[in-house]
RNA sequence: GCCCCGUUCGUCUAGUGGCCUAGGACGCCGGCCUCUCACGCCGGUAACAGGGGUUCGACUCCCCUACGGGGCGCCA
């Protein structure tokens, strides 16, 4: 399927005419498609009502969903679920040397987890270089674009010359107005966008509020190279207006890009998408996030434990705000997300608040979802194997029935399994220091030897019983329970830490609960 | 260097001129509960970057400075 990608391609060379392209791309298992003509945008308007918003999460594949995409993707989804609206998912791979497929298949496999879902198939931004270029040719016939003959080592000079004057470069490249019949033959060109140069561009963006540039620092941009291939700045425009986009939210990052976005808007007579530039999100020491930290693909925060709900609830809380509430329920942001409750700094990644978030989510999740995605972490996870292989039947109903109890006491999926390693350890277990020391005492093994048979005697092996039983044995000891329930839990579990010993001898089942007393009782 | 944006407890934030001796959450510290660990509960620590204005009154409005961030590609 890869090579499929691939074929198209370089099927499609980087140059003008190349042939108009049609049909899907298959790519691990996902389409890529082209946008729906015209005809198609009739078809599925019908199905849309006029103010519903269209908006699209629109990554590049140069890597996986880092957390501020996945933020970017989440407040897309929002917005566009509550108001009835789309979100549309478009690849941005125009930049065919950077992009990979496994990047895509990253991308759409992230957004799968979190729970994400957008309207009809990918969309491969560079399947459109035909409409690409057709725009920026229109744009050439008009005059509102022109063809640029500037060397790099023109450019280059350009660049040292403001530089050395401390004044801010803006490209006006003396093509603009000499006659194209100057031009020298076969030399390559680049087609540059005819900018106002004076006068101001305002952005009204619905988070940063009304920003103005300067039109004179607002270069002719570049809208297609020298190898007849159409930048992001042209192609963007072209695909937000074929795709009927009506609400641009991405990354603060994209802000000066907007200003320059608007001016191939004005020359093409478009309707203008309402813009939302959103924060970034930093690491913990405040500093971009780079790959050293923070900037972890989003299968790294699975693999961490967390569940998709917890990370959609520090996602949608870092930069936006309902009041003081903190736990939102997916229902909830839905209904209440809005442009007007997004901050304008930048915030933090936190993964302490993450994991108590995280552990409220795991407290409610329902049983059989959480031995789900238990079950989902476990290839990814120390010592996941070796659970992996002993989950049957007999244990996997012991993981379901000890589900309760471990839940109280875990943040992530990872601790839950860490905690839940009892359930798979061998006879005789292996103790660890602490849980060697409760039973190290002259009275703790001994204790154990007079309790076995009061416990054997019992005819109902659960919880409440147990206890009765225990408790009323140490209260003929004269010991607290605390003397007789340690070295208990370090004989059923082989460590001084653990849910209650009577939830664990009873999920343990009463031969196997036993047994491991027998071991370590003398 | 130039352009743009930001700055409330360690962190995420509430706050839209008087409700603020600045609230919540996470973290941290203490205590209670207790078969361990958690949970839960109670209590504590801790912030309006600095300086000028405007106003009867500024966390809130304006200006400057400092600091932080983003952008300044034939990358997206």
């Amino acid at each position: 399927m890869r090579l499929v990608f691939e074929q198209a391609h370089r099927r499609f060379p980087h140059s003008r005419g190349a042939p108009y392209r049609s049909g899907n791309l298959m790519l691990h298992g996902w389409h890529i498609s082209r946008i729906p003509t015209a005809i198609d945008n009739q078809m599925s308007d019908k199905t849309r009502s006029a103010s519903a918003p269209v908006v699209r999460f629109a990554p590049s594949p140069t890597g996986f969903l880092h957390i501020g995409g996945a933020r970017t993707a989440l407040f897309n989804w929002l917005y566009a679920k509550g108001r009835g609206g789309t979100l549309l998912l478009r690849i941005e791979d125009t930049d065919h040397e950077r992009n990979s497929t496994e990047a895509v298949a990253a991308i759409i496999d992230g957004l799968k987890w979190l729970e994400l879902d957008w309207h009809g198939e990918p969309v491969s931004q560079f399947a459109q270089v035909h409409r690409h270029c057709a725009v920026a040719d229109e744009l050439l016939k008009d005059g509102h674009a022109y063809r640029c003959y500037l060397t790099p080592a023109e450019l280059d000079q350009m660049r040292k010359t403001a530089e050395a004057e401390k004044r801010p470069l803006a490209i006006r490249s003396p093509w603009r107005d000499r006659d194209p019949k100057e031009a020298p033959a076969d030399a390559p060109y680049v087609i540059r966008l005819k900018t106002p140069g004076e006068g101001e561009t305002i952005i009204d963006d619905k988070v940063q509020g009304r920003v103005v540039f300067p039109n004179k620092d607002l270069d002719d941009f570049i809208i297609v190279r020298s190898d007849g291939n159409p930048t992001y700045n042209l192609a963007v425009v072209v695909d937000d207006h074929d795709m009927g986009v009506t609400h641009v939210i991405r990354g603060v990052d994209h802000l000066t890009n907007a200003a320059r976005q608007l001016q191939v808007y004005k020359a093409m007579d478009w309707d203008v998408p309402v813009f939302a530039h959103v924060p970034l999100i930093h690491g913990p020491d405040g500093a971009k996030l780079s790959k050293r930290h923070g900037a972890l693909g989003i299968e790294a925060y699975r693999e961490m434990g967390f569940l998709p709900s917890a990370l959609r609830n520090h996602l949608v809380r870092l930069g936006w705000s309902h009041g003081n509430d903190e736990i939102i329920s997916t229902g909830q942001m839905i209904d209440w997300f809005d442009f007007d409750a997004i901050g304008r700094s930048p915030g933090r990644f936190d993964f302490a608040k993450l994991e108590d978030l995280n552990g409220h989510y795991i407290k409610s999740a329902d049983d059989l979802e959480l031995m789900q995605r238990l079950e989902d972490i476990l290839p990814y996870v120390e010592n996941g194997a070796e659970i992996l292989e002993r989950l049957d039947a007999n244990t996997r109903a012991k993981l379901m029935a000890a589900i309760p109890s471990l839940r109280e006491r875990a943040k992530t999926l990872k601790e839950l399994l860490e905690g839940a390693r009892y359930l798979f350890a061998e006879r005789p277990i292996a103790l660890d220091d602490k849980a060697a020391k409760l039973l190290d005492g002259a009275d703790a093994r001994k204790r154990l030897s007079a309790l076995l048979p009061k416990l054997e005697a019992i005819t109902s092996w659960e919880a409440p019983r147990l206890e009765e039983t225990v408790r009323a044995f140490a209260e003929i000891e004269g010991a607290k329970l605390g003397k007789v329930a340690q070295p208990l839990r370090a004989a059923l579990t082989g460590r001084s830490v653990s849910p209650p010993v009577f939830d664990v001898m009873a999920v343990l089942g009463r031969e196997e609960a036993l047994a491991r007393i027998r071991d370590q009782a003398n």
